[in-house]
DNA sequence: AATTTCGCGAAGATTACCTCA
DNA sequence: CCTGAGGTAATCTTCGCGAAA
């Protein structure tokens, strides 16, 4: 009972301030960039909340795209950026059992077909991946969280049949969806952390009560003969600040005076069970 | 050596489209 | 058929870093 510091081992500094453990998130050897950047670093608290977590089977489950093969039409708008477009043709669910290659190819022909279909329309649109390239993509992602723009970038596109951006926008939104993911995370975390503290900050207050009711009481306390005096369980010595108590042997691992004087959470944790002297 | 400028890529915010209940 | 919510591709803006001038 009473507060657990496994709960919140990392050390809640002042309030809920927290001692997170900065992992830099892995990135690709030759992208220059901002290894050292603040952005680029992941908060994980040291008993399980970590990247890894968060990127793990369960949470990348929901990121696996639903079965889509709609006819899709791709164009380019004015910044040359690519885009799908549906307007002009009825989407056909993909039904069960359909061959995930079939889609892939299918969407693949429309891709290359459609990039020269550039009529030049303002509309966005959008691609809907098949689940063949959102695997693909998300193997790669386990792999590098950031891309080689050179290298890994080009390749991604030319296996998945995309061009470079959309894989580069599909990487740049997957952070996006781990770093919800993990926020959301620590949030509960540390809602966690809070419920704890304010429970220990009620008990806490309760404690100072009890001190003080205490403390009141005192001179009838002082007048009671040493034999009535309150032992200590633990340490089996007088409570109270009379010179046996203090007279401690230093060698002793947990005097009962030290006790009282160097307060720790565990100290107080047993507190309500023991006399109120300890 | 210090400063400024530029290009690049990432993050964050937002928009727009699509699907589904 | 309509609608709202949720998911996500795409776009825009901002920022930090390294290289070159």
């Amino acid at each position: 009972m009473g507060f657990d510091h496994n709960v919140c081992e990392t050390g809640l500094n002042l309030g809920l301030g927290f001692s997170p453990a900065v992992e830099i998130i892995p990135a690709k050897a030759g992208n220059h960039n901002h290894l050292s950047r603040p952005k680029a670093v992941a908060l994980s608290f040291e008993p399980s909340l970590t990247l890894g977590l968060v990127t793990g089977d369960k949470v990348n489950d929901s990121f696996i795209n639903k079965p889509s093969s709609g006819e899709i039409l791709y164009r380019q708008d004015s910044t040359g950026a690519s885009s799908f477009s549906n307007a002009s043709v009825k989407r056909e669910r993909e039904q069960p059992g359909s061959e995930e290659t079939e889609t892939t190819a299918r969407v693949s022909s429309r891709v290359n077909i459609s990039d020269e279909d550039d009529d030049g329309s303002n509309g966005r649109k959008k691609l809907r991946l098949t689940k063949a390239q959102s695997a693909l993509l998300e193997e790669s992602f386990k792999q590098h969280s950031t891309l080689n723009p050179q290298k890994q970038k080009q390749e991604l596109a030319r296996e998945l049949n995309l061009r470079p951006r959309q894989v580069e926008v599909w990487f740049q939104n997957r952070r996006a969806r781990t770093k919800l993911k993990q926020t959301e995370v620590d949030c509960e975390y540390l809602k966690k952390c809070c419920e704890t503290l304010t429970d220990e900050n009620r008990r806490l207050q309760k404690e100072v009560q009890e001190l003080k009711a205490l403390k009141v009481a005192q001179p009838l306390y002082m007048q009671l003969p040493a034999a009535t005096l309150t032992m200590c369980p633990s340490c089996e010595r007088v409570g109270g600040t009379g010179p046996t108590a203090a007279t401690t042997d230093s060698s002793s691992k947990e005097p009962f005076s030290s006790v009282t004087t160097t307060p720790k959470p565990r100290f107080y944790n047993s507190f309500p069970n023991q006399s109120a002297a300890c």
